[in-house]
DNA sequence: AACGCTCCTAGTAAAGAGATAGGGATAAGA
DNA sequence: TCTTATCCCTATCTCTTTACTAGGAGCGTT
């Protein structure tokens, strides 16, 4: 029941866009120099983001990201869901079929409705609800 | 960022403590059957739930667990909680410690806040309110 | 005394988390 | 055109956790 480091790191790194990238492409070294997150991993992490659309990519000297919408318009909720790999808190949620007693368990929409309020929270937030703050 | 099966069938265990054990002890070998968790596994899990005193025990021939609480007592949230070993979603939440930039960390009032809503939504559902539904 | 149940301690296989590593593709600038 | 900076892609590796399985000791009822 943790966040993986994706999600927060990826969280900090879309943070870390929407601080210095709004305008200019920002090159994952400097974001792994002010996050203290090794690039490698960084490089990792920006891989779905880049694919769902949430940052466009310049390659080359002089290249980086930055951010495809404005910070008010990305919220903490689909980043986390994007790089946790969904909004389920178990994998009945989504998958009845793992689980034979799915249809008639109690419990499981339960687990359903307990991920659907953390995410309702995680999508009242915005990027730019979190720049505010000094780093 | 999933329940783990302790917490899970934790919860299947008490429910059914609940609807079978509200006066006589039952024994953990009937849970296993009825809910479709190995014994082995379900005798692990219940030693938390007895040390925290949600349930009490009885040794020898005839002897098994009850509810030491009515089910209207006793709230899904206590029990991940106790199974999870914790009500956070990240490891900063409570060990502020374990990174350095934790004090100046704006996704970190975050990650406590959504762990707050989540727990809140399993605190407000008892082991009454899931035995309604049949298995 | 025999049996049935809880209780305690190990062990273990598989998966996932959290990286690291090496190099190829691309584009800017000298 | 050459060099360099950067993104991009794939593979590998270690460590921890998860999800069990196993064996037997302790205890109490019958």
């Amino acid at each position: 029941m943790k966040l993986s480091t994706r999600s927060r790191y990826g969280t900090r790194l879309m943070i870390d866009l929407a601080r210095h990238g709004l305008d200019k492409f920002v090159q994952l070294k400097d974001v792994s120099r002010r996050q203290g997150i090794s690039l490698k991993y960084l490089e990792q992490i920006v891989i779905p983001l880049k694919r769902a659309k949430y940052l466009v990519s310049a390659r080359g000297a002089g290249g980086g990201y930055k951010l495809s919408r404005a910070p008010e318009a990305i919220t903490v909720g689909e980043i986390v869901a994007l790089l946790e790999g969904g909004k389920n808190i178990t994998q009945c949620s989504a998958k009845p079929q793992v689980c034979e007693r799915a249809s008639s368990c109690s419990t499981r929409s339960l687990w359903i409705d307990a991920a659907e309020v953390l995410f309702a929270k995680l999508n009242s937030v915005t990027l730019s609800d979190l720049i505010e703050n000094k780093e």
